[in-house]
DNA sequence: AAACCAAAGTTGACACTGTCAAGTTAAGAT
DNA sequence: ATCTTAACTTGACAGTGTCAACTTTGGTTT
């Protein structure tokens, strides 16, 4: 378990972060068609079924990935949030351009945590969902927040309100990560638009 | 090329069309990873490397499958679009429903057809870019429409506002078919709430 | 009618994948 | 000093996409 000294190369001592780290590095160099057990161990340095000890089976290990963006992405909500600086509409434009940011910065990530390899067929394990929803929850929580200071109709469905102001920021994003959106010059522009559209009505 | 004497198996006569079905049955039976070449070949009946005479590789067959698809999308549109009985505001009801109905029913398919194997890094096939664009196009058409109709605003830049309506029906669509919206019985009260949110100053 | 060509379909081969079973090493507890 | 057990390795298997080389066939040209 020493770090420090190296003459111990036939246990690594902290195995199952070091392949987190470098499949995600691999996720974010070439996507995830290039993520193989198989290359990971060995610019690991360590042999093909290593990994095996440490994660069920692949699932496992993508699973875990997404596991670190959603504590990412949960910082990043939380820190937007808490800046006292900040007026609740520009908490809301920079909640809206924050993530649609993160989404662009970190497209094959965002996939990967959004995804239908993890989500679909209850795939999940229960480490990424104890990590997704505290998430989530706090979207709606926000939501909920600048429903009650007059953003949004205080007489609608708090979590509705959330899930459609959510679709519309997972939507941008997926569209504009998938290459379907090319212009990235214009996320700007549309965040700016989306924001207005939804503050359309609000008395703030 | 004779279809009703079976006899001659050698030639199959019309092996790209039925590819292209039996891999889209396969598609909606047990999703995309479940689709390859060898089991798509073997199903119909012929060798390996048969479909490779149709398709350049894997990735064209996908794209062959996510055309279709847009044919499909582009033909609901079109029918809700040029129903007379309705009024706008239930033309613009009838698209998200109907487009959000499309991906819940065929929900590996729409995944394929906006997904990242697909778009990114430009390895979509021309004859893909052929049947998406217009239809595409065909929804920033629709919106234009309205727009000028009085359901939303004319000084607002008509690409933009239409970018940002299928963002809303695209991340709804995306969050229920991936399995993070779980509930699908609230999916007529989502969209619902999304409708009444784009129309809430709407002189219409 | 004979010869020919190009399209369609075949088999063999290769490198790559995830994962299992069985064996080896070594670190820490008794 | 011994033992247990977690960490790691090698061998093996079935499955994948795709290439090259070969065979069959239908339609066109002489």
């Amino acid at each position: 378990m020493n770090k420090l000294n190296e003459k111990s190369t036939y246990h690594h001592g902290d195995l199952r972060e070091t392949l987190l780290l470098v499949a995600t590095e691999m996720l974010q160099e070439n996507g995830i068609k290039e993520v193989s057990l198989r290359k990971l161990a060995s610019r690991v340095g360590v042999s093909r079924t290593a990994p095996y000890h440490h994660f069920k089976d692949k699932n496992a290990l993508l699973c875990g990935m997404a596991e670190k963006g959603f504590e990412q992405l949960h910082q990043i909500n939380k820190c937007g949030y808490e800046d006292e600086e900040l007026s609740i509409r520009e908490h809301f434009y920079r909640f809206i351009h924050d993530y649609i940011q993160f989404a662009h910065n970190n497209p094959d990530l965002y996939e990967l945590m959004f995804g239908r390899t993890i989500w679909k067929d209850k795939s999940s394990t229960q480490e990424l969902r104890d990590s997704a929803y505290p998430c989530f929850q706090f979207q709606v929580a926000m939501t909920q927040e600048w429903q009650k200071k007059g953003l949004f109709n205080v007489d609608d469905n708090a979590l509705r309100v959330s899930q459609v102001l959510w679709g519309t920021v997972h939507g941008i994003a997926k569209l504009f990560i998938d290459g379907i959106y090319t212009d990235n010059s214009k996320i700007d522009e549309i965040c700016d638009y989306a924001v207005s559209m939804f503050l359309a009505n609000s008395k703030k």
